[in-house]
DNA sequence: TTATCGGGTTACCCCATGGTTACCAGGTAA
DNA sequence: TTACCTGGTAACCATGGGGTAACCCGATAA
């Protein structure tokens, strides 16, 4: 499964902290993943939920809404037929992919010291 | 009615993916605080609890097993009265601490875009 | 004797997350 | 006429993550 980040109830845990700040962002299942693919240019609906095996069409949905909300992509529809939906990254989702490029990072290496290790 | 594919459930998610590897490690809620707070050196139980307003002692206990049991963190006992226990970065630890500050850089910009446009 | 402190563990419970299924609308292709 | 495409939405439901609170041990302090 993917990631989870929940930290709701009784924790007014105050939102001055950056990490939290950014982690509230980027929590949700799949987020990163979604944008990740989105990192390499403009995808369409369907397009995102086969680059991502295992997402279904409402997490991809709300995630999608979710981001549009926050301001990390831009949603575009497109007057073919049928019509199409373009998403891509906005300069505020540009921000995010070094960070998740860093995360990706972190994962290579951690399959590498898995390999030699195990 | 064409047969319909229902991938059931917990999608298999080929788990090759660097991201979603990474992910599964700080993917719990309060990770990457534990680990931010852990990188300015070892820390102690109470410390860490101080720390990270919000974080109740059970999570705290479930992230630093879990974190030990990864190879994230290294839990040491140091034979004081009463006895004091210490939790530092291993290598693996370090490793990620790069991608711990690529989100917090984001969460930095994120809060002076918002207090700039707010 | 009782309380306190460090560092937890355990039991109990809630509700948010996310999966599954069914369904929709408009347009077009067979 | 029916089927099927894209891009969803709505209803239902199971899981488990995480919160709260109570308790534990051994040692020292009042």
């Amino acid at each position: 499964m993917a990631l989870k980040i929940t930290r709701n109830k009784a924790a007014p845990l105050p939102e001055t902290c950056p990490l939290s700040e950014c982690m509230a962002i980027l929590g949700g299942a799949w987020t990163p993943n979604v944008i990740w693919y989105l990192s390499g240019g403009a995808r369409r609906f369907n397009e995102l939920k086969t680059d991502i095996p295992g997402i279904s069409a409402k997490m991809l949905t709300t995630r999608l809404r979710e981001l549009e909300d926050k301001g990390v992509i831009l949603r575009e529809v497109r007057p073919t037929s049928p019509p199409s939906v373009e998403y891509s990254l906005t300069d505020l989702g540009q921000d995010l992919v070094p960070a998740i490029e860093a995360i990706v990072a972190v994962g290579h290496r951690l399959k590498k010291r898995d390999g030699a290790t195990a």
